[in-house]
DNA sequence: TGGCAAAGTAAACGGCGTTAACTCTAATAA
DNA sequence: TTATTAGAGTTAACGCCGTTTACTTTGCCA
């Protein structure tokens, strides 16, 4: 190749931009997270940055699915702990609430508020979307076997889910799972991610400070459900 | 009272501020609160914010609890809805996300990141924290009710529940409840804030478009598991 | 070897939070 | 009633920030 040299050149360079910008997230958060810092840091100016990345907002949207991809990493590598389905769907679980308390900053970044009516077009690239999917996906496998080994029918579904379950992006699910399990698998996936947002955000400080406990009970009543 | 009128003319100024932050909170989302924004707004110097508030932070703070007061209310109110305690606790979960719907932003500023180990020494007064304590236990009495009528003993704790349920805050809960009750409390109040806050920060907008169903059926879910 | 594209710089624009020194005003104390 | 004083507000500045524009340097390729 004639350019690789180049190109290669110019991704080291845009992969220090992101280890510098996730100092910077580590040491202060997401919104201190600053170009002119970041230039700074590596000896050049701010505005050279923009040969690398569009804005500010462009570059924390890839430093967040980089991180995203890293704690898919860890949680896949978890899930080799385990020696049933059951159990690798526990150490899964477990892998994904110890990664969030070791990087809470980086966990902030990677929930934290999209919020507004951002309907991106499905139709441009979106990297963020396809982390955050591959990232639940994650956890698909070892809950598809567990799934399947149920002894007992499942309780039977509201009216309007089965409807509402029926976009393209679910297909996957689809593919894997009866609908009563896709809604399982939707429901405890927001079950799981939401008790560790609440415990890494500092919504259950009031009540205890050994919230370790909470969320292995939570866990367990998870999955003894799941399991009937 | 001599200094009465001052105190009134300041309370309304303040109000008046934050009556302007919640503006631009409304349209822009946590981060596009800015004071001079606010002072524009108002038709004063940004400096003269000081008089009123220490910092932008502690303005937006002081926000925070007032938002967190106004989902209060609505929750308390929706509580009348319903005739059965169980139908009080639904109805106010209900409300609970439809306001965080109606406010997404002002959900965003509730629910978003505090993250950091601002450990908050528990002496100083701590308004937010108060106002977040207060909204919590706004679902306590139904949820007693319902646990009260429960027809069979409780699953037994996971080692180490007991314990961790043991701070000062979580005496209002004791007094109402056994433990098992407590940590069943406390583990739907994760589930039911984590779905809410997982649907609005757009978490599930992969899967689906109509997210309702799901919550519905999460709420079944949940308060079939507490009635028995 | 000349040209050309990529990488980087300098300087500026407008916006931000915050501070310090000042004026004005209105309630209070003599 | 008048002098004092505390509070409200202003002006001007400091040092950050993201972003843009016009410029210079560098190193590859034909």
């Amino acid at each position: 190749m004639a350019t690789n040299r180049r190109e290669r050149q110019r991704e080291a360079t845009k992969t220090e931009i992101r280890d510098a910008a996730r100092a910077q997230l580590t040491a202060g958060g997401p919104n201190s997270i600053s170009l002119r810092a970041i230039a700074r840091d590596m000896g050049l100016t701010a505005a050279a940055l923009y040969r690398y990345y569009d804005s500010l907002d462009a570059l924390v949207e890839d430093l967040c699915a980089d991180r995203y991809d890293a704690l898919t990493t860890e949680v896949l590598a978890a899930r080799e702990n385990g020696a049933t389905p059951l159990d690798q769907l526990r150490e899964a679980c477990r892998a994904y609430r110890r990664w969030a308390l070791r990087n809470p900053h980086e966990y902030a970044l990677i929930c934290g508020e999209p919020v507004i009516g951002t309907v991106h077009d499905h139709v441009e690239s979106n990297p963020k979307g396809d982390a955050a999917m591959r990232f639940t996906l994650a956890f698909l496998e070892p809950f598809t076997a567990v799934w399947h080994a149920r002894t007992t029918p499942p309780q039977p579904l509201v009216p309007g889910v089965a409807e509402a379950l029926s976009g393209p992006n679910v297909e996957t699910l689809r593919q894997a799972l009866p609908i009563e399990g896709v809604a399982f698998f939707l429901i405890g996936w927001t079950r799981l991610s939401g008790a560790i947002t609440m415990e890494i955000f500092g919504h259950l400080r009031w009540a205890t400070d050994d919230t370790e406990p909470l969320f292995e009970q939570n866990l367990e009543d998870m999955l003894r459900q799941l399991t009937l």
